[in-house]
DNA sequence: CAGAATCCATCGCGATACTG
DNA sequence: CAGTATCGCGATGGATTCTG
């Protein structure tokens, strides 16, 4: 059950790694506010490269957690939106987002606690 | 708000990615069966080296999510187990992977949608 | 406007060997 | 038993340039 050769087990740590890199979950919840279109959301998260928005963007798509509508004009035109899929998503993130915010002192206090002992350790 | 420059955002994004890398949640998880010694650990999670273990744990113990207990015998003996911030950590972390499970299926086939459309459009 | 393509620095992570 | 140290490869991600 916890072996990693276990498929279910891989599609579990695949999320997992989806929801941990560097702009996922910021573009997810960006698009939880409403659809998008590519530059809006660039403006929206003004540290992602184009290439990485690009990405993202791809991969969300690939999990269906966000659908993607093409409209030919000119210019181009393209609708970012979370699927029922991606929605569903947003609670169990937003929890886990609202741990880190109700235990970010918490957190500091222990990295300040372990770097000072370190300190100590590495001064004998 | 959602400036990464903002330290409470980075706060949140750097919980994110540790939850997301590798090791982390299956330590996490088997942790929060009880206490374990360092070999327990590897046992339980074959695939993981005892460099990333290591790393890991250092990690975790640093954010104080779990505690190291040195028994300075020969051979020594280490035990780790999770702390109360740890533990607190448990229910979020499930509720996602809950949501991994409950819609594996979807995502597999939003994946297979994806590709064959993939096909079609590189054979065009 | 919404990308695709390329180049390049960095880093995560595994494999291996050594230690108190 | 529970680590630390070193090496090296492949992936991640940023900057830049080009396009329909």
């Amino acid at each position: 059950m916890r072996d990693p050769a276990n498929p279910v087990c891989r599609t579990i740590s695949t999320l997992l790694q989806r929801i941990g890199d560097k702009w996922t979950v910021l573009v997810v919840s960006t698009l939880g506010e409403g659809p998008r279109r590519f530059n809006e959301l660039r403006r929206e998260i003004p540290s992602v490269s184009q290439r990485m928005l690009t990405l993202t963007l791809r991969n969300l798509e690939r999990d269906g957690l966000v659908s993607r509508k093409v409209t030919p004009s000119i210019p181009p035109r393209v609708d970012y939106a979370l699927t029922d899929l991606g929605c569903s998503l947003l609670k169990p993130v937003n929890a886990l987002s609202q741990w880190a915010l109700d235990n970010v002192e918490a957190i500091h206090r222990a990295h300040a606690r372990f770097d000072t002992e370190q300190d100590k350790a590495e001064a004998a």
